[in-house]
DNA sequence: GACCAGGCACATC
DNA sequence: GATGTGCATGGT
């Protein structure tokens, strides 16, 4: 009898395959992207790469020389424009200034330090910080998400108020420390999330209906961090 | 037209 | 430490 998370992850997998997330040429692309998509649909920030990518925008420097007035404008699509503008620089910023604008050089500094550096940056919260360790920089974090937090809530698996670094716990513990097991199983999360698991949920044809009330809960109650 | 989307910082209690 | 609010566009 397989744990709940592995269950899930072969229900999954069985009814997706892999989804081959994060997508973007580049690692800079991935952390862009990251910071694009906060409480945004993906769809929104697609918009606004290909923008950048025509405007030759996609780089710590071009974003740095870049004008506010024309950033802004140029990030409309993804929406919350102004806020995104200071964050995108705030993350070129530290990426010229501490690793000469080098995602290479970033992705070489320990995990732990590494994490605690991207938080440290204004607009970098536990999320946008997670998606650029694990799907730029390759090392081994699980990234949670909305999506995350409702689907095992809804299967009882976890109180819906549990806490980021709770719940990033409990599938580090659960899960074999492994860099492309966690890109796949948050693409497999984010497919399902999508697809089945939003506000108004759609479970009849769920691939993780059949786990729905099952088993024992893995963490039900647990104090918010 | 209402509701929602893969967060985060900041103010307030 | 918990809770509320602003940020903004685009799809359903």
């Amino acid at each position: 009898m397989k744990k709940p998370l592995q269950r899930y992850y072969s229900l999954m997998m069985d009814h997706f395959g892999p989804t081959g997330w994060w997508p973007g040429d580049s690692p800079f692309e991935i952390a862009v992207g990251a910071i694009l998509t906060q409480n945004t649909a993906w769809a929104n920030v697609e918009k606004t790469i290909a923008i950048l990518k025509r405007e030759r925008l996609l780089s710590p420097g071009a974003i740095l020389a870049c004008r506010r007035p024309r950033l802004e404008s140029v990030l409309r699509p993804s929406g919350f424009f102004r806020v995104k503008a200071r964050r995108l620089r705030s993350f070129c910023a530290f990426l010229a200034a501490e690793y000469g604008g080098s995602m290479k050089r970033l992705a070489r500094r320990p995990l732990t330090d590494l994490r605690e550096e991207l938080l440290g940056v204004h607009g970098i919260g536990p999320e946008t910080a997670d998606d650029i360790i694990l799907y730029a920089c390759e090392k081994p974090v699980f990234v949670v998400d909305a999506y995350t937090r409702r689907i095992l809530s809804r299967h009882g698996q976890v109180d819906p108020k549990i806490g980021y670094e709770d719940l990033r716990a409990l599938f580090e513990k659960h899960l074999e420390r492994d860099v492309a097991l966690y890109k796949d199983y948050h693409g497999l999360i984010v497919w399902t999330g999508k697809n089945y698991c939003r506000a108004t949920p759609n479970c009849e044809k769920c691939p993780l209906a059949p786990t729905l009330r099952r088993g024992q809960p893995l963490l039900v109650q647990t104090r918010a961090k």
